[in-house]
DNA sequence: CGCGGATTTGAACTGAATCAATCGACGTGG
DNA sequence: CCACGTCGATTGATTCAGTTCAAATCCGCG
């Protein structure tokens, strides 16, 4: 344990809120300054789009702060989102030159950027780096599935049920604040428009706002304004959701 | 190169109908011995079920020749095909206790099965293994994606005519067969039945049954028996299916 | 205060589900 | 060889969940 040369790149990483829960944390404090050197940080508006769909995608990112949804369209403008990330997730298809969907900021959003070329050089290198990716998509595709027995077999209140239950279980996560709350009064704040949580759920706004009102007057949400509410009943949510899982 | 003597092990994966194209595309013929060592193949009949959600898992696997179809259920019997896997597919959850999904085989099936322990020791000393099983899983969740728009946006019509495409599309891989044929003139057996296409697309039997004539008597298909037809029209299948990809 | 976009609410409509026969194709046994 | 039963697929009639169209209402903001 020696006095190291004071250096600030290294610093950088080292006072990022999500370096040990982003991909970030496959890498050890030594190695983690071949990616800060290459890392650039950018701010993103609601709306303002990261990447379109068959782009040339010259960047990978870290989700720093925000939620980013991920989307697909139709030819009609028919709309779909395929994934919802918040931070710490990664953003970006290895191995693939064209972005298979468009990226979206839903709130204000920070990122980590990495350019390509030099992130797939990384992968190379670091055995631990690549592993972590194949973990974390594997983990992708299983919520992609779920999302699927959503989308074709759920009714319309289990769907809005099952996005409530899913934001409020993420929020703790998504915020890191660590006051283990109590479970029948978590506050939420909705990354999404109604118009946005029906491109999510296969439906269109009018259903999405009844069925929240529904929600509402079953005790189970009390709505503060209309992105922000507290769950009130969390077992009778999950209920609602038709929620299986362990 | 000297004349090696006959290794009985190495024969057989050498033999196999798909060894350059499954997983075991990623490792060179001297490697392949040690996969050869712990493999066992194994033969299922339609409707067999290969994996129970929820089971411990304790074995991954080829698929050799076949359809595999995953699927996910909600408490009340509702139920969704989150995947249809054919040769030379890989099948298993990689880093995870327990099976997320049903896998069943939807025609006769014949795996290549690979005890679980033995084949993630592989998956450690073989990088390019994993690297190879983890741009399978990035096309995975692609396809899980293109389904999500499927199931949340598109029509009873389009939804059958993007499920006939699919198969259309597939066929000529499945079978291997290298006769390029007429493009208009594609002979397809069907891997699923009505209600499994249905659990597929999100929709009832009766609707499917009902789309297919229509695909019919429009001049697209032309039916041979119930699970037999030939596109005559691509074209026009793809313009009904609202494809939009490359 | 008044404007404009997002949300809610209402009423009518419709695409797909449900309910209900019927129709094969196929195997079995008389 | 034909009657019978079974199971998947088709077809028809009816219903209904969710969409569409059309107003309100709410709310943030200059």
């Amino acid at each position: 344990m020696q006095s190291a040369p004071f250096d600030s790149t290294k610093l950088r990483c080292n006072m990022c809120a999500i370096r040990h829960r982003a991909v970030c944390g496959a890498l050890s404090d030594e190695e983690i300054s071949s990616i800060n050197a290459i890392a650039k940080r950018r701010l993103y508006k609601p709306g303002d789009m990261i990447l379109n769909a068959d782009d040339h995608v010259d960047f990978f990112a870290n989700i720093v702060s925000g939620a980013v949804k991920l989307t697909k369209m139709l030819g009609d403008g028919r709309q779909q989102i395929v994934g919802l990330q918040f931070a710490p997730d990664f953003l970006g298809r290895a191995y693939k030159e064209r972005s298979p969907y468009f990226a979206e900021a839903a709130t204000d959003v920070e990122l980590c950027l990495f350019p390509r070329k030099a992130f797939e050089g990384l992968l190379k290198e670091k055995p631990g780096l690549e592993m972590r990716l194949f973990q974390d998509t594997l983990n992708e595709l299983d919520a992609a599935r779920d999302w699927m027995l959503l989308l074709g077999r759920k009714t319309a209140s289990e769907k809005v049920a099952s996005f409530v239950e899913m934001i409020a279980r993420r929020t703790p996560m998504i915020g890191c604040s660590h006051t283990d709350e109590d479970p029948d009064n978590v506050h939420v704040f909705l990354p999404l428009s109604r118009s946005e949580i029906a491109d999510y759920l296969g439906l269109t706004i009018e259903t999405v706002s009844r069925q929240i009102g529904k929600l509402k007057s079953a005790g189970i949400l009390r709505l503060h304004a209309s992105r922000e509410f507290s769950v009130r009943d969390m077992a009778t949510l999950r209920e609602a959701a038709n929620i299986d899982e362990e």
